[in-house]
DNA sequence: CAAAAACTGGACCAGCAAGTCCAGTTTTCT
DNA sequence: AGAAAACTGGACTTGCTGGTCCAGTTTTTG
């Protein structure tokens, strides 16, 4: 992915500071959500102090949008051996496996990063919808273009809709991850997936039905 | 639902304080969310003191578990007209008509109020997260209750789980709920319910077609 | 009618939050 | 080399937060 930022002239030693920031934000939101997480655990955990805080971000919405860049690098790239091969209803299962295996590992604890940053988010400065509506347009992106090639190749019918199928899917996903977390099991988030590639399915032609 | 708190003995005044306090705090986390609601605020809202704030509940996070309990009385009875006549596709489909209505009247402003409060309340005191299991439950109970009632009228095939159907459609709800808000469309909850509902479609029987 | 219990108001506190300031060091550029 | 710009540390300020305390009033009850 590597979601440059507008970073205009940065050294090295700068550069490794403002990472190192970024990457112990990240990890602390994930633990703690963002409102739960203070600057003075940010400069702990990434030994720096707040005036570098300040030389880096704007404030700490500005600091949270960059995060949230982040959390999305890292779920691409997490997800990147399953998301390139989504052009299959085969591929899409491994890619649901792999999902609630992960979240069975994290003992259901924590919903998604860029869920939780987009509900804590979502409501403040306009800037920070845009960064996060650019968050899940990424995530879902490998999903779209899978669902393209599926339609392209024949394996779905003319009339299914890319688009809304992968919206649809971040949808059941999203929603999976909330409830999962709140009743510390996966089966919600399973059950969710699970509908949204039956609804994949019945776009299936007997070509893609023989593929997947 | 009048879900009944556990409160032992109260005067009618001081029912009617508890009441008030509740409903203002429930109005400001719909607002602002739980972490953006102060119990200052909460005092200006409802015209209490703090010691009476900490006459009823024991602290802040006890104020936000009765909120929750508010929150899913309101939002049952709002929709109680159409939940209870859930037991056919067609009255499916206008309960979600009904939803995504709502949404855009609200400009797509707020997430689900119930699920913004999952996301910061389920991490912390186990106790949040029993109350926000039953508060999901009872919320999804009247889609439960249609969708056995359409299994066992034959509207839908018998080996239909509704149970797994109503969580679907649940996470559908909440992940749409929150796509929404972040692209202030309600197109991504439109799209969300509609695969949930042609997944409920999918199983239906020529009679349940025919009634839905 | 009194005493007990329920209720009320608001002053107060300690801690922590975001954000500011500035004096000093290191790196970069010419 | 030497000035400018980038970078760094941390003390400090201001405001708010959840939570405590207690003195006083109202309501309930024996």
């Amino acid at each position: 992915m590597t979601t440059a930022q507008h970073t205009p002239k940065l050294t090295a030693r700068g550069a490794a500071t403002r990472t190192r920031i970024v990457a112990a934000a990240a990890n602390l939101v994930r633990e703690h959500g963002a409102a739960g997480t203070s600057l003075d655990d940010v400069m702990a955990a990434s030994r720096t102090s707040k005036s570098q805080l300040y030389h880096y971000f704007a404030n700490k919405e500005d600091l949270l949008r960059a995060v949230a860049w982040q959390q999305t690098d890292r779920i691409v790239e997490a997800q990147r051996p399953e998301l390139d091969q989504l052009d299959s209803l085969a591929g899409l299962r491994r890619w649901r496996d792999k999902f609630v295996a992960a979240r069975d590992e994290a003992q259901n604890v924590g919903g998604c990063p860029l869920g939780s940053l987009a509900g804590e988010l979502a409501d403040g400065d306009p800037e920070n919808r845009v960064v996060l509506q650019k968050c899940f347009t990424a995530w879902a992106s490998p999903l779209l273009m899978g669902l393209t090639t599926m339609r392209d190749q024949g394996q779905l019918r003319p009339d299914a809709d890319p688009d809304a199928l992968a919206e649809a899917i971040m949808a059941a996903l999203q929603g999976g991850l909330l409830l999962s977390n709140t009743y510390r099991s996966s089966r919600p988030l399973a059950r969710a997936l699970d509908m949204a590639i039956d609804h994949v399915t019945s776009f299936a032609t007997v070509r893609g039905a023989a593929v997947g």
